[in-house]
DNA sequence: GCCGTTTTCGGCCCGACTGTTTTCAGTCG
């Protein structure tokens, strides 16, 4: 067992127990547990063997028992009776927005409907209405909310599906015969949403690799297989497909499997099929055609083929250009850490300045601050900063942007504050026209310098707001502000296609974790990926600039 | 169920909006 697949258990007993009412505090300490346990950077089976479980914060001793149950046997007892009680597919309702644990318990237990499909077809048939306290209104959440979980086509977040395939191409490596392996596929393209796991393995021994996939601890079966193809099922029930090489074609097979399919239609004629023993690399496949090497990101047919023939691809921001973070949660709001913690988190990735941005005063439930504990957090991070040598903690707020466009904090205050970030956190259902105008006022505040996760989509959960974002755009552009790619794999907001547009405007970009946890910082690569695929370079993401150079920009 | 310069039981625990009601329960960030 993943930490990951311990947590979603821990996390599905407090959802269990949400629905059948039980003692608040209970639920909120599995729900703690849970996410101590997916943030954690050492894998619990090695912590179970050096009896360390204790330690982890917010696991006491029921917990642990728990946990250590399900390490040995892949469940726990006490798991296994309330998902007796109350099925997983009840659970799985709880995703369509507006419907939360109670809406699923009378529905549960008036119509004994415990799957998706069943609620669809009541919500069809007007039976929803029936219930109390459910009207027409929860009928059309139930079916808008089924459109765009079916929108996604059972596709998951790369933020799931990266480290599961990081885990199985390493793992696969390990076999004798393998010579390469590589992630391929949409994957390596690092789209948002993926559907399914490719890894590409070089190797003369089919039969070796056919043993290794069958041994691997996250297989939950092969579906089929033939001589160069093993396909089947991984945890979290992520299909997977494992290609299977011989060494002198593996190169010309990771352009192939890369794809995008549109990208290589584009490139070859229809009598170009690999192998093509002739080629070393993908440089040197690129470069025989007269072109520059195009980046996996690039290969979406969005012109990149053009570009790089006539050598004008821009040269694309990397993770290794990244000098700091500019939104970061401590606990002085709702993030785990103490602003000492964080900073010695961002030291170890050798950034040189990160901002302290926690949420303002309108966001209760995240303990946002008011203005006087504002003024505190000030006089911490001067001390701190007195201290530190090589990083400057930049004093920020992550400052709600009302319903009526105006800020959650004064002019005066912002104006002393070395960054202000403003985001919407409520009103998600604004029409276009309030929406757009509403962010578009933040974004003339001369103090505000980003805007955070602009469109405030959450993949395979909700849709970003209606927003016109030409005018957005244009005034975000007109006032300098920075636009944010928010690097959590959930958001990765703005998107690509965004990041493009604001470019080609001038805009500049910020790469933020949004961390509420030391482990968050890692997410960084993440916004990366989605700025590399908006064809960004490091001078247009501003948190890969000296500090000089950013505070210049800030302070102008 | 966890936690304790509060110390082994009692605290943990927001607030606004929405939808279904006609005074409030449920959802959500």
């Amino acid at each position: 067992m993943t930490n990951r697949e311990v947590a979603i258990i821990l996390d599905r007993i407090a959802d269990i127990l949400q629905i059948k009412e039980e003692n608040s505090f209970k639920i909120q300490a599995y729900r703690k547990a849970a996410s101590s346990i997916y943030h954690l950077d050492e894998d619990l089976n090695t912590l179970k063997q050096a009896r360390r479980i204790e330690e982890i914060p917010g696991v006491g001793k029921a917990v642990k028992a728990k946990i250590e149950e399900i390490l040995e046997k892949g469940s726990c007892e006490y798991y296994d009776r309330l998902t007796a009680e109350v099925p997983l597919g009840v659970l799985d309702m709880l995703a369509l927005p507006g419907i939360g644990h109670k809406t699923v318990k009378i529905i549960y237990e008036k119509l004994g409907i415990d799957n998706l499909d069943d609620l669809l077809k009541a919500a069809e048939a007007r039976r929803i209405r029936t219930l109390p306290g459910m009207g027409g209104k929860t009928e059309y959440n139930i079916k808008k909310g089924m459109e765009l979980l079916r929108q996604s086509g059972g596709k998951v977040t790369l933020g799931l599906a990266l480290p599961l395939a990081e885990d199985f191409r390493d793992y696969l490596w390990e076999a004798k015969s393998v010579e390469n392996a590589c992630i391929v596929g949409s994957i390596r393209r690092g789209k948002s949403l993926v559907s399914d796991i490719d890894i590409l393995v070089a190797s003369r021994d089919y039969e070796e690799i056919r043993q290794k996939v069958n041994n691997y601890r996250g297989l939950i079966e092969i579906s089929e297989h033939d001589a160069s193809c093993i396909k089947g099922l991984l945890t979290h029930h992520i299909e997977f497909e494992v290609i299977i090489v011989p060494p002198q074609d593996y190169f010309s097979c990771l352009l192939w499997t890369t794809g995008s399919k549109t990208h290589r239609n584009q490139l070859f004629k229809d009598s170009e099929v690999p192998p093509w023993p002739e080629v070393n690399s993908e440089i040197d496949f690129y470069t025989k055609r007269g072109m520059e090497y195009i980046a996996p990101e690039l290969r979406e047919n969005q012109g990149e083929i053009e570009a790089a023939g006539k050598h004008q691809l821009p040269q694309l921001v990397g993770l290794d250009d990244i000098k700091g973070d500019l939104h970061i949660h401590s606990k002085w709001s709702d993030g785990a850490h103490e602003i000492k913690d964080m900073a010695a988190a961002a030291q170890a990735l050798n950034y040189s300045y990160i901002a302290i941005t926690d949420h303002s005063k309108s966001l209760a439930i995240s303990g946002g601050l008011n203005e006087e504990k504002l003024g505190a957090q000030k006089v911490v991070i001067d001390a701190l900063n007195s201290e530190l040598s090589g990083l400057q903690i930049l004093k920020g707020n992550e400052v709600d942007i009302l319903k009526d466009g105006r800020l959650d904090f004064e002019d005066d205050l912002l104006k002393d504050l070395d960054l202000v970030i403003a985001s919407i956190h409520s009103h998600f259902q604004l029409d276009k026209e309030k929406q757009s105008d509403r962010i578009m006022q933040a974004a003339k505040n001369q103090h505000v310098d980003i805007i955070a996760h602009l469109t405030g989509r959450l993949l395979n959960r909700r849709n970003g707001y209606d927003l016109d974002l030409d005018r957005v755009l244009e005034t975000v552009a007109k006032n300098h502000t920075i636009l944010e790619i928010n690097s959590h794999p959930d958001r990765l907001d703005i998107d690509e296609e965004i990041a493009r547009r604001a470019k080609d405007m001038g805009i500049k970009i910020a790469i933020n974790s949004d961390a509420h946890h030391k482990q968050d910082l890692g997410l960084m690569k993440y916004g990366i990926t989605t700025a590399r695929r908006g064809w960004l370079s490091p001078d247009d993401v501003v948190n890969t600039w000296e500090k000089e150079k950013l505070l210049n920009y800030l302070g102008e």
